[in-house]
DNA sequence: GTCTATATTTCGATAGAC
DNA sequence: GTCTATCGAAATATAGAC
């Protein structure tokens, strides 16, 4: 199924020391977690200026003020769940090299992130739904904003040295991705990832393929 | 070029009774218009909670006060420039009919759409970015929210009596469209939007024509 | 139509007890 | 680690003069 299990993965910004970071007994879920769990979905729903501390805090059972223990601030906290996505696609980015980029490259390079952003794709629809709220953070510490997946992806497709049609037919590729995982998230309840990864992939070859 | 004159339509809510709208003479542009076009800017850089009306009227030159003279609540802007997209596409849109859509029948229709989201591509991206706050808005007035473009074009490619390779292909359509449009509308400074057009159709057709 | 002044609410954040 | 209580800032919105 395509709408679920978007946690899988239980690291959080490593080496980030949070409260409990010492205490390795399972019985109980980080709540420091659970906040970012909570902020994930309410930040993705409503947007970040339209949700609360006081919703978090209230969804979880706890105070406001308790919130201060695990988090700075506010913005720590969609900070947090922002970095969740940072490693994201710099190995096969990392691939492309400094010359232009070919169709071809780039096609292998969609493969990849196909199967990257599935079980990312809470992650994904905060970015999308959140840009406004994430330059401002951005724009504080630009320095490795460079390496952040989607301004990546931004600077190829505008390269002047790619022929025009090339970068148009790059961009679209990168549309078919989005659009598959963002509007087809909720047009495909019941799809499996997989059936939904292949169908995907027979599409960028006719975009990109010659 | 892609990047600029959105405002060629004067009409703003047609039907509605604004300030100033039995002075004919135009030696002045409409307050209520000015006002529209800064909140245009200002929600999608920013986006609508993450502006205040304080930054609104310093930019007009007025104060806060002056706004509730033209809108009755901040809601009340954001609900005028929701109302620009919502003629949008309907006739396209009608065309389709009740039975299941056809590939072919689908690329006609978004043909169409790049002519009409060309001229409005602000309005779309502020859509885009402020989904959060657009949603607050329809929960309360969603009697003909059915007939808004995006939820139409959900509502489609949800369809289960197409088959699902289609709809995927349908869905990437839009996908393509909508990043030429917006992630391109960057990238591609400089390009006409005739060239554009040509573009985008030709990457429409491999994607939908077979 | 626009102003000054202010009412009202809500939010992020802190202090300090337990 | 979580609570109660509160602060200060900023926001939306209103009242009434000009």
């Amino acid at each position: 199924m395509i709408q679920n299990q978007m946690e899988a993965d239980p690291s959080d910004a490593p080496g980030e020391v949070g409260p409990g970071a010492g205490t390795s007994d399972g019985h109980r879920a980080d709540t420091r977690q659970r906040i970012l769990d909570v902020a994930l979905d309410l930040f993705t729903e409503q947007g970040y200026d339209g949700t609360s501390l006081r919703q978090i805090a209230e969804r979880l059972g706890i105070t406001k003020a308790a919130l201060y223990y695990h988090f700075q601030s506010k913005e720590d906290i969609l900070l947090a769940l922002h970095m969740r996505l940072h490693e994201f696609g710099r190995e096969s980015l990392r691939q492309l090299g400094d010359e232009p980029v070919t169709l071809k490259l780039w096609g292998e390079l969609l493969d990849d992130l196909i199967d990257q952003m599935l079980p990312q794709r809470k992650i994904l629809l905060l970015h999308q739904r959140n840009e406004a709220a994430l330059e401002k953070i951005h724009s504080r510490d630009h320095a490795a904003e460079n390496e952040f997946i989607f301004n990546r992806l931004r600077t190829v497709v505008s390269d002047p040295n790619i022929a025009l049609g090339d970068r148009v037919r790059m961009t679209a590729a990168v549309g078919v991705v989005f659009s598959g995982l963002f509007l087809g998230g909720e047009a495909f309840v019941g799809v499996s990832d997989e059936e939904l990864r292949t169908l995907l992939r027979q599409v960028l070859h006719d975009v990109l393929g010659r």
